[in-house]
DNA sequence: GGAATGACAAAAATCAATATCTGTCAATCA
DNA sequence: TGATTGACAGATATTGATTTTTGTCATTCC
């Protein structure tokens, strides 16, 4: 007997349509097809197209936050945790920007439809900011101060480095000097 | 007699026609019968099409630019100047968007094609801001550093109030409080 | 009886035929 | 003689007829 069909496998699927066909190309009969289905029956698990897109981007976005919580809970000062996360942050995306360009723009166009789920992921990300930046004042490696209002600062002072909206800027040959000159001002302004 | 026919004339009807069908509407031969001449005389003063949308976007950011240099050249702290500088530079942007759209839609599609000239706008917005922070070093409100360097972070920092790829995240109800805790934490990094 | 199908209407995308636009240049004008 | 014109070729954009897609639901299947 079939494996009964799954939202996750719907997922997986189209996922892999996306990123085969890229977002445009991809249609619902597509998505059943390659699960061996019709695309009424996708349309029993998920409400609409827009709906798979959503869950498609949340998968895609959670990845991206998943390293980054392994640098919060590593045990090293704050300081170095928010330097580290926000390398990682930056150069995970330019990578994928650098390395993967068709899949970056899949990505980008997900985002830009999906706006909910986008802000979602950015409350998370100022909400990992905030965890390293309230241990940081804790400890007194960090000015007393509101921590979820600083990550947030912290998260939008260096959008330029990792907003997707900014990736046409990222082959700019200063953009590590002023990712640099940025974090310096940022950290100082913790600091003091 | 007819006048000469100018560079200057050109832009003007360049302009003019630009605010009144947008950029995907407008074309050499639209700018041309506006003046009352052909096409082909046109391209005697420009090189082309492209070449125009140069000069008007250029135009047009210099107007962005030339209120900013009253905020600079105002007799008083360089603290002040520098949260007058960007509160300026942030409201003017985000007043277009929200009071004339189109234009701003248009505006916004002109400086995705002239790269270049954009490029020597945000030069040039970076330098405003480092004579500030110059004397603001000066005259010990701010720490010591280089200038110019600091002027371009700070830039950068604020990039979400300002930059027009920005533009769709600026019906935010927080936007306000963002921009005060950004620009509170780039201040206490310049004073630090 | 719950899951899956596929015919269907309305909306959206595609495509090829048609028209417009850009940029050049030999001819015209003043 | 230097500015202007308009015909022209190749590139780009528009249009509307045709196909595909989305989302629904009565019917079929196990």
């Amino acid at each position: 007997m079939a494996e009964a069909l799954t939202r996750e496998a719907i997922l997986a699927s189209a996922e892999d349509v996306l990123r085969r066909y890229g977002p445009a190309k991809t249609s619902v009969v597509d998505i059943a097809r390659a699960l061996g289905v019709s695309h009424g029956t996708v349309y029993r698990h998920f409400e609409s197209k827009a709906a798979i897109r959503d869950a498609v981007t949340e998968r895609w976005l959670d990845r991206v936050s998943a390293p980054l919580e392994d640098v919060i809970r590593a045990p090293r000062p704050a300081i170095d945790r928010l330097h580290e996360w926000l390398v990682v942050l930056t150069e995970t995306k330019q990578q994928m920007a650098v390395t993967d360009p068709e899949m970056f723009e899949t990505l980008l166009a997900l985002t830009m439809t999906s706006r909910e789920v986008v802000a979602a992921h950015v409350d998370h990300l100022a909400e990992q900011l905030s965890r390293i930046i309230a241990d940081g004042i804790a400890d007194g490696e960090f000015a007393p101060g509101d921590p979820a209002v600083l990550g947030r600062a912290v998260l939008q002072a260096t959008a330029r480095f990792h907003h997707p909206l900014h990736a046409a800027e990222w082959d700019d040959p200063g953009l590590a000097a002023d990712f640099d000159a940025v974090y310096a001002l940022v950290l100082r302004g913790l600091i003091a």
